[in-house]
DNA sequence: CCAGACGTTGTT
DNA sequence: GTCTGG
DNA sequence: CCAGACGTTGTT
DNA sequence: GTCTGG
């Protein structure tokens, strides 16, 4: 699955690779460590053009009564993701990408949970495919919010774990921002394992457990624990 | 028809 | 809101 | 995903 | 064991 993940490059940078445009005053802090129920940083098209804006991780469908389900809806299958009541309508006119430099998985080893970063092999950013919903708090206020979908994994994730994040190439990204497009086979086509070959994975430090841990140590190179 | 769920992961 | 189960 | 809590009553 | 919070 996709529990955390890194995006450590500045606004800046962001700004250039989604909306090819220079950047203005904001400021991105680097994330080491981006968990669920955080405000994430996300790109969707608002008909015109390509807009970075932020989105709570964990799904609060515009039906539910109140927002704890959040939690629970982190991940979006994307095996099952039409039939699902929470998503199939999302699919349709609700996707957005959540860029990243990195995502964490641990591999279970016996009883033990070795953490793993895995990037691309060039360290570019890449595109987390996601859905997004807008929820109406009883006090009037609106909560966007997302889940990132998932896949099986590529021959690099199979050794770690059986879920991966859904990846999707460059080249692939404004087909799937794009509002118009609404052709949910061609979407859906969109939703497999990235490419082994251009992904590597290496381990990192027990403290990228705890999500207080938000520092340059989390993506640090470490000997194998186990 | 109404009531109740609506999700994924991992582990056993 | 929409689907499933009874 | 992992870490950490998991509860109520009454009193201040 | 299971749920919540981050």
């Amino acid at each position: 699955m996709c529990g955390r993940y890194t995006i450590v490059v500045s606004m800046e940078e962001l700004m250039l690779r989604y909306l090819n445009e220079q950047p203005t005053d904001r400021y991105h802090t680097p994330k080491y460590n981006v968990a669920p129920m955080q405000n994430v940083t996300a790109v969707i098209h608002d008909g015109e053009k390509n807009k970075l804006g932020e989105l709570r991780w964990g799904l609060v469908p515009s039906w539910a009564s109140d927002d704890k389900i959040g939690s629970k809806m982190i991940n979006a299958r994307a095996e099952t993701i039409l039939e699902k009541a929470s998503f199939k309508n999302l699919i349709r006119r609700k996707r957005a990408i959540i860029p990243a430099d990195g995502f964490y998985e641990w591999k279970q080893l016996g009883s033990k949970k070795q953490p793993m970063r895995i990037t691309m092999k060039d360290g570019a950013i890449f595109s987390m495919a996601a859905l997004y919903d807008t929820w109406l708090a009883p006090d009037g206020r609106k909560l966007s919010t997302c889940t990132i979908i998932t896949t099986t994994p590529n021959s690099l994730m199979a050794d770690i774990h059986d879920r991966m994040p859904v990846i999707l190439s460059p080249e692939d990204e404004a087909l799937w921002l794009n509002r118009a497009n609404d052709d949910v086979e061609r979407l859906t086509a969109l939703l497999r394992p990235y490419s082994a070959d251009l992904m590597r994975a290496y381990p990192v430090s027990p403290i990228v457990g705890n999500v207080k841990n938000d520092t340059p140590e989390c993506i640090e190179e470490q000997i194998l624990l186990f």
